[in-house]
DNA sequence: CACGTTGCCGGGAACGATTGCGTAAAAATA
DNA sequence: TATTTTTACGCAATCGTTCCCGGCAACGTG
């Protein structure tokens, strides 16, 4: 099963030229007469020619594509990222090689070296959770290779980066839920060996501090895997409620440990907001819809992508090597519904 | 900004041998001596050679990739198909290139090209809902590119092709509203022109007419862009409502319809499933979550994608043409919850 | 008329890899 | 020892394209 297409030869031959004549007269150069030039663009119309990206990528050592690595596209944070990557991408003439790693250090390294081999001009990079080895990124930064970071950043390479503003989207959300009157407030979140998790989690921190309590590690529980391993968030969840103070609201620090833990509520016949508020990161267009409607912080994920693409563009097509490099921070937006509307009850002592 | 890679030549130059004996002793060939090539593989590891794709590609006129084309990957239903495809492409060597089409017949055109040019091996494609000409797909058929439908199939080009049991889903699904108690169903439901709504619809009709019941044309509404167009998802549930006679259940034929159906009940105060019952095909994750938990079909999203890429290869690594075109259906799961749970109430009298 | 300039085009190398063919040296055979 | 076979490697073409270089006309100029 071979699928033939037609090639520079094919018109060269067909109207008695050479290749280089063919190819000039496409490319419009200035030593080729009109005529000639009319009698080529008009009979590679014909035959619906296109020139072969392999070879032109083979020849110019670039591809005219880049290549994206996030953990998974089912998590609508990062679907809408990549559209807004593949709008910039686009309309500048590039192409998107989307993969996933799944989270796993492995596989990520594996798409790694399939995208760069692909000879991709540049790369956008969301880490994976289990990536603490990042020496692979350094060295492919070090050869030339341009690289834009987001969401989750490696601050070690110095290159452009684009985050949400986490530490403030989680005060805010902290804050938030203080404001409605919780007094326990626990967080789920991703280890802080990812830059979302640390920030976040300081942001947290801060905003408890800020009004007067102290956080308490037995509130702050760690999903390695983000939600995306039930075991886990069970875990994280029995532990907090074997507490013999157990925490009246969460704040969840990423998309599926959000939507985990009303799944994990539920479960356990809570009901949210009475027995415990929820907030938490997510971009889900279904948040409004869930049961309870959930309060959340929200990032502006097609800007981030446009940015980040914008971004890596400039280092692709830049003469000489940048080394003025620039972390974009976007603001996070909260959007308040019933999840974090504590009910008015008899005031319960709290000890904390 | 260039970024360079180790090639063969490197290797040769640094040994003092040529080209052909560095790639014989690369491919393991019969005729190098083993010290050459213990030397070679040695020296190939140290430098952390990797052959170049690109130049593969070219030579071999294959690049051990697919190419999958869907609307959108930020819906579950396709970014579960995707992971499908690339479990079992990534154990079979391939790489996997995703592009969306978000239902433009022309970016759809854009994408295919793209791929074909980028020499995939073979095509995975659900069809955009726009696309009414498949003159493209058929030229590139009868060149010889290997290609498998999914859940949007074109009928005229034969191919192998997977599907889920449209016709049974749509019927269990309006069957359990019937037994449900509901009387008067409307169905919102993609463009027949699309062979998920003819079967969907066809589904939905064999039901109440197997109950007795006459399909009501006013009760059956279409979506041209499956519920990705709020308008137009407003318009159908205004003429739905309007109705001197207006439904008491809906059975939505895509994953955005059902979840942009309970946006748009919830909108107008109505409330389910005590007013109107609600069932519809849907992927998504956080449906029973949702308030209230959504009854819905599930398709075998994961096995219709290994299904799919299962098809594919065996039709690239054929030697001969094939001719023996198989369709695989593939059954439907019924998930019921509470959005189709018919409160006992005073009996209506109803006219249908 | 001789010479430089310009316009227009072809030859061939290159990008990185594979592979059919040719061949020198070493080994096996007569 | 002479011949054949085997071993082990290099040369060069190829994939599709670009681009440097070289060349041949026709023209203009002194």
């Amino acid at each position: 099963m071979k699928f033939e297409a037609v090639t520079i030869k094919d018109i060269a031959k067909a109207l008695g030229l050479s290749t280089s004549t063919v190819s000039r007269a496409l490319r419009d150069s200035y030593e080729i007469s009109p005529e000639t030039k009319k009698l080529v663009l008009e009979y590679a119309e014909k035959i619906n020619y296109h020139p072969n990206p392999i070879a032109l990528s083979l020849k110019e050592r670039r591809s005219r594509s880049i290549g994206v690595i996030v953990c998974e596209i089912a998590n609508s944070y990062f679907s809408q990222v990549i559209n807004g990557i593949e709008s910039i991408a686009n309309t500048n003439g590039y192409n998107v090689i989307i993969s996933q790693s799944h989270e796993s250090s492995v596989k990520e390294l594996v798409n790694l070296q399939y995208l760069t081999s692909r000879s991709v001009d540049g790369l956008i990079i969301s880490v994976s959770t289990e990536t603490t080895d990042f020496n692979f990124f350094r060295e492919l930064h070090d050869r030339g290779m341009p690289i834009v970071f987001f969401d989750r950043i490696v601050d070690e390479i110095q290159t452009h980066k684009v985050i949400a503003d986490n530490f403030k989207g989680a005060y805010d959300a902290t804050t938030h839920l203080i404001n409605s009157g919780y007094k326990r407030i626990a967080t789920l979140c991703n280890t802080v060996f990812l830059s979302i998790g640390k920030e976040r989690l300081a942001g947290y921190k801060a905003a408890l501090k800020d009004h007067g309590m102290e956080p308490d590690d037995a509130l702050i529980r760690y999903c390695q895997h983000g939600g995306m391993v039930a075991a886990e968030m069970d875990q994280a969840m029995n532990e907090l409620f074997s507490l013999t103070n157990p925490p009246d609201a969460i704040f969840a620090a990423a998309d599926k440990l959000t939507t985990g833990s009303l799944r994990a509520l539920c479960a356990r016949g809570m009901s949210v907001p009475e027995d415990i508020g929820l907030i938490g990161f997510s971009n889900s267009e279904l948040t409004e819809l869930l049961n309870p409607s959930l309060s959340v912080v929200r990032q502006p994920a097609f800007e981030m992508g446009e940015e980040a693409t914008s971004l890596l563009l400039e280092l692709i097509e830049s003469k000489r090597p940048v080394t003025d490099f620039q972390t974009r921070v976007l603001s996070t937006e909260m959007l308040l519904r019933s999840s974090t509307r504590l009910q008015k009850r008899s005031p319960k002592t709290s000890l904390s």
